[in-house]
DNA sequence: TCTTGCACCTCTAGTCGCTAGAGGATGTAG
DNA sequence: CTACATCCTCTAGCGACTAGAGGTGCAAGA
């Protein structure tokens, strides 16, 4: 069997070189053979591996519901019932980080409207910054709600 | 004059007492008087600026970019083209977060609307997870554009 | 054969913006 | 005077990497 480095690997999978180690390393992939210089080397399921994670992690999955998921597949004789939930949960957030997002998109395109490129003083940027009450109210609940929850 | 607590300010402006602390630590927020026996003693100003950096916060600008709007804030004669330039940013930012966003959506979609609830060698998540070639292509050239960026 | 030079190895520490907890001092109400 | 809340400092931890130091392995050209 050709033997595939790590180098090999992370260009085939795009994930980055100390990335695969670090995966390595939290247990989302398995420690692959050494060569006899103690070089990782990698197989096709490996790669197929990281795909998976890197693709999951495109999508913004945690790695612990990604380590949940790769479980899953790893058995495919399961209900996929937890994949399912795993992804309902993930669409949510992405729907309330939407909405959270198109509220702070009014907010700045009027900061940017209003300001009049004069003086500070003036600006519209610092002065809405400075007083909450001039905001158009649509994010102010919001963001304890979604928090500073991370992901694309 | 009346002395404001750490606890009162935390109160009056939303932001935790730990993070009150630890923007007095980054030197977002001058070190305030203290009291005899060595407790923080704020005045009304601090809590302005408490509340500029909270709105700031709110609308996702990273500590460094609020620190530039503060040292514009102070000044208040200076040209508003930074401030200007920092909001059309994060603007900018916002607009391509969601956009991607929106392609994450589509995906998720696909994949909970594909799966049949059945077992997980039939499921489309994991499928759709497995196979980037399943996806709607939105999102493939997206994420290192917009990186692991974070903010609402 | 030697050397150049890249890719690999391990390990530690840093990133960001907080948050949690230990262990102790202060302030206030009853 | 005694509870008890609130305050203090300090260190460590979170997630998901990323950067760098200091060293080894390996293939190709002179």
């Amino acid at each position: 069997m050709k033997k595939i480095t790590i180098g090999e690997a992370s260009r085939k999978s795009g994930v980055k070189v100390p990335t695969i180690r670090y995966y390595e390393s939290i247990g989302l992939l398995a420690e692959p053979n050494r060569s006899e210089g103690n070089q990782r080397s990698y197989e096709p399921a490996d790669l197929r591996r990281l795909a998976f994670i890197r693709h999951a992690r495109e999508l913004g999955f945690e790695v612990e519901a990604i380590r949940t998921l790769l479980t899953l597949q790893d058995d495919p004789h399961q209900s996929c019932a937890s994949a399912d939930a795993i992804a309902k949960a993930r669409l949510i957030e992405v729907e309330q980080r939407i909405r959270s997002l198109m509220a702070l998109k009014a907010e700045l395109e009027l900061m940017v409207e209003g300001c009049g490129h004069g003086r500070v003083d003036q600006c519209r940027v610092i002065e809405v910054l400075a007083d909450h009450g001039q905001c158009s109210h649509a994010h102010h609940s919001r963001w304890n709600e979604i928090g500073r929850l991370q992901g694309a």
